[in-house]
DNA sequence: ATATTGTAGATTGTATCCAATTTTATGTTA
DNA sequence: TAACATAAAATTGGATACAATCTACAATAT
């Protein structure tokens, strides 16, 4: 695990690097489940004493993405099938209302901002990529729920899968089908058919969880 | 502001017992939304170094419930009437979702501990109580969703906006609708109608939510 | 009188060191 | 060889000390 200095911001302090560092390598899966991370290891390797170091573990564990035992270290949570189907119906319950509220105050402007995040999407070939792209669709919509609060818990649910979700699309074919969907829900939207826009935006998403739980079982099975 | 020891646990460490104590004081209204929070003066309340104050306040920060700015100190934070609106719709869809999900594995033994939790709300007459009481039986009901992580993201919700509640029970008399509501609710529960429960728990949090509202706009209207 | 500059205090962020406990390695004995 | 006791290493939690920056107030120049 290595990690370079040109993807910061001046302004943040250290162990904010530190924790968007962590909170990066954990979605890639260069640092993978059960891993253990160990505070002056880390230090070491970001040149910073052990303090900003526990502050990002910290924040690290309270987004469930890591869990620290004193005397023992800090590991890589993992998520069973059953965590990962509540995340994504959660995810279809409180997405679902976002967009019926976009849909409400829905724009012209805003429509054309989904379509270059959408096209955006489909154009792309680094499947790494496809987390932030996929947001950068979704929350172009999202924006016009005018709703943060919900905005910021949808925000914490996708960080939780978001690792599994990337190593689904290196080895799988899912992006197709996520470009039609979006297209579908990008319409409904356009057409200000709220119903239908929740509907698509359920179905995407549990189809999804599907996907991705069949993957993890083949997967986990296979070992 | 003063803190004692006596409700602490012996096997937390320090971090854990400042946020607590911290959390508890914002929920009380001990700590005002808008009161400045320096970390040394904290650190001599609790006899302790800034280390641990200031992993407390790290995590109070990620609940929403202070910010904190560098050379600045932290603050705890108020929420607009819009936010309050926003937190509690947030509240009556998940836990609206989550009763239904309850209602589908509702059991008599359940209904039973449901119910003693509800005649402990209705018997209390120490409005400071509300919170943990309202808690109890709602939760005795909620465990039955089998929904661990709908729940956290529900304990979330009501963690930012307890401090206002608490606020408003000092002075107006929601607790009698709020046993009647639970009543209620608990018979949906007990006939397993989920769609009665779901209903009837909607209500009663966007009741609440209306209440709460105007309680703030008169109270600050009138300074 | 007003604007500007400088200085001291206040405040958070980080480095270094110490304490407490677990884990692992080592040695001893049956 | 196996079991057990003991010591050494590893690891996190916390205390103390230092660095960096903001704020407030005073002093000074215009």
């Amino acid at each position: 695990m290595k990690f370079n200095a040109t993807n910061v911001r001046a302004s943040a302090s250290a162990a904010d690097l530190i924790f968007e560092a962590l909170r990066e390598a954990i979605f890639t899966g260069e640092i993978r489940a059960g891993e253990h991370l160990r505070q002056d290891a880390l230090a070491d390797m970001f040149n910073t004493s052990r303090i900003p170091v526990r502050e990002a573990l910290s924040r690290l564990e309270q987004q469930g993405l890591v869990k620290t035992e004193r005397y023992k270290g800090t590991t890589v949570t993992s998520l069973s099938v059953d965590e990962v189907r509540e995340i994504f119906e959660f995810r279809a319950l409180l997405e679902g209302e976002v967009i019926r509220y976009a849909v409400e105050n829905m724009d012209d402007e805003t429509i054309e901002k989904a379509r270059r995040a959408c096209d955006a999407f489909a154009t792309e070939t680094d499947s790494a990529r496809y987390g932030e792209l996929n947001r950068d669709f979704h929350y172009a919509l999202y924006a016009k729920a005018e709703r943060p609060y919900h905005l910021k818990i949808v925000s914490q649910a996708l960080d939780r899968i978001e690792s599994y979700l990337r190593a689904q699309l290196v080895l799988t074919d899912g992006m197709e089908r996520a470009r039609r969907e979006h297209m579908g829900i990008l319409n409904a939207c356009s057409s200000r058919d709220a119903d239908k826009a929740v509907a698509l935006t359920r179905a995407h998403i549990l189809g999804a969880s599907e996907s991705l739980i069949q993957f993890l079982q083949t997967r986990d099975s296979a070992k």
